[in-house]
DNA sequence: GTGGTCTAGACCACG
DNA sequence: GTGGTCTAGACCACT
């Protein structure tokens, strides 16, 4: 089940594609597989159909996903691969942030290690 | 002094803020020395005043600084251990998305670290 | 016999009415001769009798074929002339959208010509 | 200037797209230019900002214009060389479909050269 | 039933 | 002023 959150900064559209993205991931929908009609995931998720319609609109764009007209969306074949890149990539990015706060921060690489792992530590045991 | 992204999906008046925080951390400017006035640093940077009052008004709302009736803006006395905090929640901000990047794609602690360490080593011989 | 694109952009039951077309210009079902029924072909193309149905109709209100009660689709004697000027229609369509291309690109009539010719050679080798 | 065909079935946005397109082509609008705000372009063509909004959302997807914050949108610098690919793409795209029609129909290339030319000054004399 | 297009109108962040 | 997001509701083509 996804979960929409209202007051989030993040756009709804954003939220549904991050969760679709994972459910890719993590095998829910595998290639090949029909997802949820627009109508369907919009009622589910007491959201306007053109919000989701956009969302999955994205996903094609980007070629996660693709329609059979009159069919429904379904997932693409590689789709699991390439969002693993991007997961790397998104990833690779917050590293960059941390990285670049530490430095004006005048920390060194084994200082930054040692944060991380403390929170790391602390985000496991929730 | 700084440079502004008229590309960067960060805002305008954000990438101000943390540029002055990292000042301000780095000693740049010392508690309760003043500012530079919104005007001048409105042109040094070839940015709409506005924008550079908005990024002062979010910064003395969060009490980095405050302003002087009619002398200008200064820097606020403990500020520079409340950005220390500041930072750190940030980083920690940016640790929980990897965090759950990582766990959509199934990771688990050890190797979320690993991960971790090698693209930290790889950002910073850049 | 014939393939169907699912993913293509052209409509199944133009892709159909495409197909048909072709194959009655080739011989393949001559005047007054009977199409597959609806059943038969829709299980060949792997596809919805509904829409199997709107390639028919569409073309039987074009007067390529025609209905016989209950005993199915024929092909309509004077079809191949009418077949004929359809495709070169067909044609004069695309030749159309190629000029207007053309245009908005500046070209005149020889460059196009000459783009065209290249073009034509490309593809014919393959 | 732009003309919108309400009845034609090639969608408004699309329309826009290809109208942008033209005239970024022909230099009307040069590399880092200021695009006409998605308001003013929605008045000046009596159609809803949604559906020109979606038009210039499309093109910096495809990288042809961009955003900058508050400020509009911008022709992007390389766009014309991009469009001219893309525009010879189209015509590759149609000369396939003529070869194709042509094909059902057994005539040679030499034949199709012919009826193209004939198509080309017929076209032309308008 | 499916998605695609379009309109109208609202609210928000940014500059 | 700029674009971005979202809703509500309509109509259409396709299967």
């Amino acid at each position: 089940m996804i979960r929409i959150s209202d007051d989030s900064p993040i756009p709804i559209y954003q939220q549904i594609i991050d969760a679709m993205r994972r459910e890719i991931l993590a095998g829910v929908f595998a290639p090949d597989s029909r997802l949820p009609s627009i109508r369907e995931l919009a009622i589910e998720l007491k959201v306007n159909p053109n919000t989701v319609a956009k969302a999955y609109q994205e996903m094609a764009s980007e070629g996660a996903i693709y329609f059979k007209r009159g069919q429904g969306a379904y997932v693409t074949a590689q789709s699991a691969d390439d969002l693993l890149k991007q997961a790397k990539a998104e990833m690779a990015k917050h590293i960059l942030e941390i990285i670049a706060i530490a430095r004006s921060l005048g920390l060194n690489g084994a200082q930054v290690k040692k944060i991380f792992e403390t929170l790391l530590e602390q985000q496991e045991e929730k």
